[in-house]
DNA sequence: CTTGACATTGGACCAAAGTCCAATTGACGT
DNA sequence: ACGTCAATTGGACTTTGGTCCAATGTCAAG
């Protein structure tokens, strides 16, 4: 199963001859391979978070493990799925891997063919990651277009409140009200109240009944 | 600290002398465990989703496995958290259950506040769970309570049509569509758009453009 | 056959939302 | 001081949405 390009593969470990194993065996799936030595060194490479691709990850390395990396990466907001690959591991260490988000953990020496399905679902869930992520800070975006008034407005809108609920609760005119909702909806891109409110639910805006 | 009750744990091991100790540090967190010595016989307990709870179980049992068990639990469509406790484990068991969603994977011996910690996280899991399914199935029985027509009204509305749009895609008269969507609005116990539209996310109702 | 649920529509209105055009007031930066 | 942007409001409508009451036709169950 060839995968297509505009996908990455990020190799992190400090073992050559794995490096180069690893190296290999993507390659043999038509897939570029980026290799670090390290987790400082990849970090510094900087992913955005526009990039689509996987890390396949050594647990025990010097200066920062591989869990360490993992939290750092997630911190910086990439959308890279991350493949534990580790030799010397245990129950713990996997576990916390795992529910710190890695797609899996592999042990050395692993199965060529099960490394390529796993692959194969970093292609599909890193594609996910980076199109949801994408589509929100295009929103975020538009959000921080608005006005702090729009925002206001948008909030209220969003949680099913009338033009003249909105008008009372901020004190203005409900005709004031009008001008700033359909602004919002302008700069929003929304060009239905559905869409308007499916938006506020991406940003995570409070949604208070009083 | 002390968990208030309508909190069940079950525990699941064919050992006599590991059930014992865990009902003893369960009890001394002041909470009943309820023992089962295999998975059939927890299955056939059959726990309601609206009961809140964790599971301790053991993986290497007779009969079904714990990973089994955890498979046939999600399937059961409980929601309870489930917490692996075991004494001989390898890491790809390990990987298994925490990517099939339990809470935490214990190597036995384990440190007592550990549990300790783990079952206070999973009082608020599984408390989550039960809400959300709670509500869930209540809009999912209210919908059912609509109409066939009355469904199509409704999944249109939520993706934001105005109400001649709906009627020229069902071929019938805006008047008509008006009463099918206050219809909608008064069993679905929606009382703004706003509502509704998020009813209709909670159901995942398709959203179509055209 | 009768009853009841469902789908449909009309008329008459009222309420809410959206649109143009126009205008005033403040704050902020050049 | 001048220009721009944000916030505000009015007037005048048009469009949409929502409600009440009433009525007709269908179809399936009792």
């Amino acid at each position: 199963m060839p995968i297509e390009s505009n996908f990455e593969v990020f190799i992190v470990d400090d073992d050559p001859s794995i490096q180069r194993a690893l190296n290999r065996l993507v390659r043999s799936h038509g897939l570029r391979a980026r290799i670090f030595s390290s987790a400082v060194e990849f970090l510094s490479a900087d992913i955005s978070p526009d990039v689509a691709g996987c890390v396949l990850l050594d647990v025990e390395m010097p200066e920062m493990s591989g869990i360490d990396l993992q939290a750092e990466i997630r911190r910086r907001g990439t959308n890279l799925a991350i493949v534990f690959i580790t030799g010397h591991a245990n129950i713990p260490m996997s576990v916390q891997a795992v529910k710190g988000g890695a797609l899996d953990f592999l042990e050395k020496p692993f199965d060529p063919g099960t490394l390529a399905k796993i692959i194969h679902n970093a292609v599909a869930r890193s594609r996910r990651l980076v199109a949801e992520n994408h589509e929100l800070r295009r929103v975020q975006n538009d959000f921080e277009s608005l006005t702090s008034r729009e925002q206001e407005v948008f909030r209220l809108v969003a949680c099913g409140r009338l033009n003249k609920e909105v008008a009372f609760k901020l004190g203005i005119a409900e005709k004031t009200v009008k001008v700033h909702r359909s602004r919002v909806m302008a700069k929003m891109k929304a060009d239905s109240l559905a869409d308007l409110v499916r938006l506020a639910d991406k940003l995570k805006l409070p949604i208070s009944t009083d």
